[in-house]
DNA sequence: GCAGCTATATCAAGGCCTTTATTTATATTC
DNA sequence: GAATATAAATAAAGGCCTTGATATAGCTGC
């Protein structure tokens, strides 16, 4: 190995990914949810009647993965998918009354795992900390 | 939603997991590896004998998410897993040839990644960043 | 009008991961 | 020595994610 695991920075952001996903995780299972559903239920709350593409995009995934979840969602009744009045090859997706209070309860837990993490931190060091992961993903996506 | 989603650290810290996977996934594929086979080969040349269970903490992730990914890279010949002499309930596991030199060629791949993470920074800014990424380990986990 | 491009949706296969539960071996404690 | 605790391995079920492939709708330029 030319360079020792420990020193490599991409486990120091693993470790935090890492421990971030497991206090999210056994937060919004308090509503029954996963991340990814508690994720696409946040985006779709911002963004309603957005198309399954879209909303994967949001959420950093294929549109192959999102259909998964989205059908998991539509069959436990958290969100209605409606054919664009217009445009028929879209599906606007849209939370249900359901949807909406499992993410109300699932945000509830899953802003105090936020704010565990902002109230950590001045408002400097946080401006730090993100222009440092902003420019950790330049750096990763550059001359790709 | 009390909290935006726009200011929460959390997606930063995941936007730049999420380009580090992506990045180190199309480079390990390079030698027909995924990221989850070449941390455990990476784990395995660092303490060539260990149990499925001591490189699965290595690795954070569960014992059974281990068994898994060690069936197929044992299916594949990359590692081989013996008996314990003594200790007749674990199974001792090395890489054989052919997966040093899977790793060995992953690595270089991986490293060049790492590389470019590296040169983006001083070393006083690895040092910072690095610090408040513990940070976060930190106040993520405490008072679960 | 039509070819070609782009975008949406979805299927299928291969992997990985988690939780839950079981079996078995070693270590500890009395 | 026997009960208890700890640790390793593994099975099963449920989800998520990826790549690769397919079908179709709307747009663009000729």
């Amino acid at each position: 190995m030319e360079m020792l695991p420990q020193v490599r920075l991409g486990l120091d952001i693993k470790r935090a990914e890492q421990a971030l996903m497991t206090a999210k995780s056994s937060a919004v299972r308090t509503a029954d949810l996963t991340v990814a559903q508690y994720a696409a239920l946040l985006a779709l709350a911002q963004r309603p009647g957005i198309s399954a593409a879209a909303l994967a995009r949001d959420c950093l995934v294929t549109p192959q993965a999102m259909t998964g979840v989205l059908k998991t969602l539509q069959t436990r009744g958290l969100i209605e998918r409606t054919a664009h009045p217009w445009h028929q090859r879209v599906l606007e997706t849209r939370l249900t009354e359901a949807g909406q209070h499992a993410l109300t309860a699932a945000d509830t837990e899953a802003v105090r795992i936020e704010r565990r993490l902002a109230d950590e931190f001045t408002a400097e060091e946080q401006d730090i900390l993100r222009a440092l992961l902003a420019r950790c993903v330049q750096a990763i996506e550059r001359d790709r």
